[in-house]
RNA sequence: GUGGGUGUAGCUCAGCUGGUUAGAGCGCCGGAUUGUGGAUCCGGAGGUCGCGGGUUCGAAACCCGUCACUCACCCCA
């Protein structure tokens, strides 16, 4: 048997309506809050995530599906969507266009890690893009998204923290401040720390070793070598999210693991997943436009992981189903009359079903039961001799019986009170 | 890349210190009801016990290897 790779997973039939809702509220919400919605390739050359995420970081160094295209160029299956979408930002000049330039993708991303609850190596991203705003309340805008969104979902446990990263000139005053201090603690740090201290210093402020945690207690702090535009930048940020009603949480450790971010960096984690407890994050990233070949561009946005959204998602979010109709169709001319009675109902719009298995009418009213019909109509001999149809009612059993050329039109009014979308489920 | 746990029917799982034909519940199909779903009763189908080797008179069970899944580390959404 061949088997799915490790890995990925199958998005089975009875779970699709979850995902469905999960991503048309997302969108929802984003296309009301200005967002539109780009879709971009789900691979790019290898140097467009290499120079954007960070040649040092894990995602680049050991995650990236990376192959030889039949030319010999480097390939990469994407593992995040800000790099496309910068990408396609500056390819398209959209930065000429006068209009707020505020994109929102969904997709398939893949990093190739040891698989583990909330964690996949072709996973899905919903995720916005807001360009060109330096201002504060872009930050502030994203960020109300992200929690308005993930709160409509009735996800229970969560926490917003921000960070303030500082420019890229903060950062550059501050790390050898804090290399200078991590060397000096550097036999209480554990392995990896050791190892970050040249590779990325201000990542073993967020270690979850207890020793590490203790070690740097008294670290220098970021905060302190801040320059006073970032503080004001920072200051607005959160007045901006008093001043709406969004709870945060300050929270001085908070790096981000991709290393185009600055200012604004926030994290949305949830108590009831697991390990990996992080169900969305994003951050400012001004000068990532320019680093790709663009103008000097600012950016803020953020990425939700759909696969850990479902995971907590509770189950009494549920999505009503399409009310159906089944053509118990039965008997030589039963069948024939109920398969082209059955074509009816579908160009008018009535979504109808019927099991081409079933042969006696118990094996198709349980089918009809199965498929959670609303009506059944019973289509025999009997009926066909007649120009009857008997009809169904599932739920109270009722039965009447219409001229059969009636019965497209009397279903699709009765179905009209009782249909919201027909083909939402 | 490193550790732990688990692999028995479509699903959830029993299967004792190795013992004869590998079980249960749910689900599925059929019948009771020759043209009326869900409940009940009866019957039935369905298994390379993850795979390969080994020990043994005898292995689902013990040993070795291997693969898969899973959780965690790392890292991240």
């Amino acid at each position: 048997m061949i088997k799915a790779i490790k890995g990925v997973k199958d998005l089975l039939p009875e779970e699709s309506p979850r995902w469905r809702f999960i991503e048309e509220t997302a969108r929802r919400w984003a296309l009301a809050y200005g967002f539109q919605e780009i879709r971009v390739p789900i691979f790019e050359t290898t140097t467009l995530f290499a120079r954007s995420i960070g040649a040092t970081t894990d995602i680049v160094e050991k995650e990236m599906y990376t192959f030889a295209d039949r030319d010999g160029s480097s390939l990469t299956l994407r593992p995040e969507g800000t790099a496309g979408t910068v990408r396609a930002f500056i390819e398209h000049n959209r930065a000429a266009d006068p209009r707020p330039q505020k994109y929102c993708y969904a997709g398939p991303m893949f990093r190739h890690e040891r698989p583990q609850a909330g964690r996949l190596r072709q996973f899905h991203q919903f995720g916005v893009e807001s360009f060109g705003v330096a201002d504060p309340r872009a930050d502030v805008e994203v960020m109300s998204l992200l929690w308005r969104l993930l709160s409509d979902l009735s996800l229970p446990g969560l926490t917003l923290e921000i960070n303030n990263l500082g420019y890229t000139d903060d950062r550059a005053r501050y790390k050898p401040v804090l290399v200078a201090f991590l060397k000096g603690v550097e036999q209480r740090l554990c392995a990896n720390c050791q190892r970050r201290i040249e590779a990325n210093p201000l990542r073993v402020l967020d270690c979850k070793v207890p020793d590490c945690r203790i070690a740097t207690e008294d670290a220098p702090r970021l905060a302190d070598s801040l320059s006073p535009a970032a503080r004001d930048h920072f200051e607005r940020v959160t007045t901006g999210l008093h001043a709406i009603g969004i709870p945060f949480h300050m929270n001085p450790r908070l790096v981000r693991g991709l290393d185009y971010y600055c200012l604004t960096a926030f994290e949305v984690t949830c108590s009831h997943l697991g390990a990996q407890n992080a169900v969305g994050a994003g951050g400012r990233y001004d000068g990532l436009v320019q680093q790709l070949g663009g103008a000097a561009i600012p950016a803020v946005g953020f990425a939700v992981g759909l696969e850990r959204i479902a995971l907590m998602l509770p189950e009494a979010v549920v999505i009503p189903s399409t009310p159906r109709v089944y053509v118990a169709a039965f008997g030589t001319k039963g069948a024939d009359a109920g398969f082209s009675l059955l074509d009816e109902l579908r160009r008018a719009g009535v979504p109808a079903d019927m099991d081409f298995r079933s042969v006696s009418l118990k094996a198709h009213l349980r089918q009809a039961d199965r498929l959670g019909a609303l009506y059944t109509i019973l289509l025999g001999d009997d009926e066909i001799d007649k120009g009857i149809a008997t009809l169904r009612n599932m739920q109270t059993k009722a039965q009447e019986d219409l001229p059969i050329r009636d019965l497209v039109s009397s279903l699709q009014s009765r179905l009209l009170t009782s249909i919201s979308t027909p083909f939402s489920s």
